[in-house]
DNA sequence: AGTCCAAGGGCAATCGATTGCCGAGCAAGA
DNA sequence: TCTTGCTCGGCAATCGATTGCCCTTGGACT
């Protein structure tokens, strides 16, 4: 606290060179004499030097600092996307400013010009809302750059990386089907982002092709949390015609869904199949287990940092570039079919 | 991109002044002719000044950045804890590094270095360990101001928010007792923690003071995992002689030993209760819904900032504070008799 | 021995904003 | 009118590290 900290100047007063040796040393960017070299080695160790990064940030122009902007660190599916990221980034001595949007586009955009200011070396960030955010990610784009996780909204020339939400419908629906499932509805939230839409989208077309029916008042619209999943499942479980199948937007959800089924008396798989989607740690503990889509986050943050980098390295324009994973099926018992 | 950023200099050319006016209008440090102020802050919204913080923290030594290292982001109350930090730091235009030390006190060594030199404001460290975690610390303690959440190692002059971990296990077992077990067997991990040690001192010691029978092979460790309660659950449902509720040092494990009892048929509350500890988003969920020990975590982000602000204006070194707020029992179905 | 060249140490500028100090200008009081 | 004092703009130093350029030194080659 007291202790004033070490700088290159007192590391070159002790050694008895000048400031640039003692940087050429620490930072091998140029040769040294070994015997000096050796001799400011230990002057540095000596004193515990360890060097200011903000100091070096300002001349470099690089600060080896990401930022995140996500729309709730709550959600567990975003938790694991931070995991993700924290993790690749600390294999590359790079540090995450972790910031949350609390589904608020207007916080969002302030987090952004923030991270700007900041001068971060790279954003990544998951959209709240397919139009709202639009205007305030592509003005951060033209500053620095910037990768979408997850969500995206259409911006030219900006890297998206995600899941590919209508391949993933294809497995959820075809999966039903080969379990006998003829019927189906389908619960998400109102959000007007990217993947919230292109599972809708994927769900409805994909019923379609392979014939399972649907109705319009079997889509339901509330948010992203176990609550809205609950009330969703109670309104389509309480009358006469229930459907087969309740496909849900995500495993939240989905866990609200089989709370739902379960008051009711509704049995899971027997009677009705669920499935979620995030595959999230709790999708195994929950009763019973449940059908869900995993995203690979590991290689989603992988791919996302990559493309920052390449935009870090490469100044000019690039094209932008769209990743989808193919996720993956994880089957459990609340789709499969007993005997 | 291209952009390159707009300095203080643009400005100040623009409006024909001084860099030293420019600064005055803009961080309001001391007043300037109004007419002057006008003409600067044309200048400043058309060139689309936004500052560089780098330059700044380099001259004002200070970042307006926090640092917090936790050890798992993926369990749920570190996400509760990472999240009431995030709102709070936010309300006060401050940014968060956020660090996960993965369990180990090596890597959480690295990053309370790294959060040296990278000059934050202050540090929220949960440490990994109550013993191989100290000497990281109190180094650390030493440069900069520093604030221990929830686990604590033993650091002269270093301050402490967390809950009243001995009150917390006093609560619970008076519950247990006033719903009539007699017999409790407790669930935990091996982690050698302050919460972890101050919870099973405190359930040892309130049993006993209480009259509720233990037995050495009652007390299980793992850690905090559903798979590690799960595990622990089997292990003390499957024999003949059974405990009347297992009390569990955190809600992860207790979800485990509810699916354990679940498959054993050991029916909870009627033949078992069953207690959690941290009272995650999740325990209202499961079967029969947790009764929990809910962390007030949105205090205790407050709080510790609170006192992360003491230290960064008084340099001089202060003794060190344990602040420990008192917990909530939350009393759901898992340990409700019924009738 | 003389010439050339490479290696490597040091000086000083630089990144961009903040701030102590100087002094010009103006108002108020005697 | 002269003095005193206050207000506020500007100069230049400063935060700490990096780096372009110069210059010394010494080895190699002729």
């Amino acid at each position: 606290m007291a202790v004033a900290s070490v700088t290159l100047s007192d590391v070159a007063r002790l050694a008895g060179v000048s400031k640039s040796t003692v940087s050429r040393v620490l930072s091998q960017s140029r040769p040294v004499t070994p015997a000096i070299e050796a001799t400011v080695r230990r002057a540095a160790a000596e004193l515990g030097y360890s060097g200011n990064s903000i100091a070096r940030a300002l001349r470099r122009q690089r600060t080896d600092t990401v930022g995140m902007v996500v729309p709730s660190i709550l959600n567990p599916f975003f938790t694991a996307l931070v995991d993700s990221i924290e993790r690749a980034l600390h294999e590359e001595g790079r540090v995450l400013f972790l910031c949350d949007s609390r589904q608020d586009p207007e916080i969002e955009a302030g987090y952004l010009r923030l991270l700007i200011d900041r001068k971060v070396d790279g954003i990544v960030v998951s959209p709240v809302d397919g139009e709202l955010s639009r205007a305030a990610i592509a003005e951060t784009a033209s500053q620095t750059p910037l990768v979408q996780l997850d969500r995206r909204v259409n911006v030219e020339n900006t890297d998206w990386v995600g899941v590919d939400d209508d391949d993933a419908m294809s497995q959820v629906v075809a999966h039903l089907v080969a379990n006998g499932v003829r019927t189906a509805a389908f619960v998400t939230s109102d959000f007007t982002n990217s993947s919230t839409r292109d599972r809708l989208d994927g769900f409805r077309r994909h019923a379609k092709r392979l014939g399972v029916a649907t109705r319009e008042d079997w889509f339901v619209l509330g948010d992203y949390s176990v609550e809205s999943g609950h009330a969703a499942g109670v309104r389509l479980l309480s009358g006469e015609d229930i459907p087969d199948a309740i496909v849900c937007a995500d495993d939240l959800i989905a866990f609200g869904v089989l709370q739902a089924a379960r008051e009711l008396g509704v049995a899971v798989p027997d009677r009705l199949k669920v499935t979620g989607f995030d595959n999230l740690v709790f999708a195994e503990h929950v009763i019973p287990p449940l059908t869900s889509i995993e995203q690979p986050t590991p290689q989603m943050a992988e791919e996302a940092l990559r493309l920052l980098r390449v935009r870090m390295q490469r100044k000019d324009r690039l094209p932008g570039a769209r990743v989808a994973l193919v996720p993956r099926l994880i089957v459990r018992d609340s789709t499969r079919s007993r005997g």
